[in-house]
DNA sequence: GCCAGGATCGTCT
DNA sequence: GACGATCCTGGCG
């Protein structure tokens, strides 16, 4: 990702991370699916204020956020606006790309439609566990590409978060319009923009 | 296909 | 001691 891409508005990188490609030690994906988190919003980790668990989301942009869900999932974020400001894109899907037979393996064998399609399930596929919270985006094992030119074009909807209890109503979740690989289909929503 | 329930553990009260 | 930014399984139709 080009410098600053991290360093703005939560919900201009949630938006323009759809279509970029997510790769993790030979195992990759387009992002298909994300979510918004900011301070002042009460689903996000950081609004308690800071400790010793969101501190990575007050450190600087462009850094993973994992941390454990129901004692059994990681969750992967991505950083986002200046040091201080805390704030990250939860990666919530994938369209496989590369190492589908290696993330098919950590998988158990499932569908191709159900490899990544889902927060819990695509850091299952990449590998992606706490060891890597804090770790920057553009160095190994992560790399995240910029948007291929097939993606644009593509279509981005948005619709309320999924899977929280607070601020449950805001249109913070962004994903492709008619994709296969959503963790849900877009039930709800409107067309807002288009990839650029 | 849909729904209810369980797994499992770090974090905070 | 309660509660999740989740996923999978089993029961039922």
């Amino acid at each position: 990702m080009r410098p600053g891409f991290y360093e703005r508005s939560v919900h201009e990188v949630a938006r323009e991370l759809i279509g970029c490609t997510l790769a993790v030690d030979g195992a990759a994906g387009v992002i298909v699916e994300t979510e918004a988190y900011e301070a002042a919003d009460p689903a996000c980790h950081a609004y308690v204020g800071r400790t010793p668990r969101n501190e990575v989301l007050f450190g600087p942009p462009g850094r993973a956020y994992v941390y454990l869900s129901y004692g059994i999932h990681s969750m992967l974020n991505a950083v986002a606006e200046p040091e201080g400001s805390a704030a990250a894109v939860l990666i919530r899907a994938l369209e496989p790309s590369e190492g589908i037979e290696l993330m098919r393996e950590r998988r158990g064998g499932v569908g191709l439609e159900q490899l990544c399609s889902g927060p819990g399930k695509l850091t299952q596929a990449l590998g992606v566990g706490l060891e890597l919270n804090g770790a920057p985006l553009d160095e190994p094992p992560f790399e995240l590409l910029p948007s291929d030119p097939a993606w644009r074009g593509t279509e981005v909807i948005t619709s309320t978060r999924i899977g929280i209890t607070k601020a449950a109503e805001l249109p913070w979740r962004y994903c492709v319009a008619g994709s296969r690989f959503v963790s849900r289909p877009w039930p709800w929503g409107q067309a807002v923009s288009r990839a650029a």
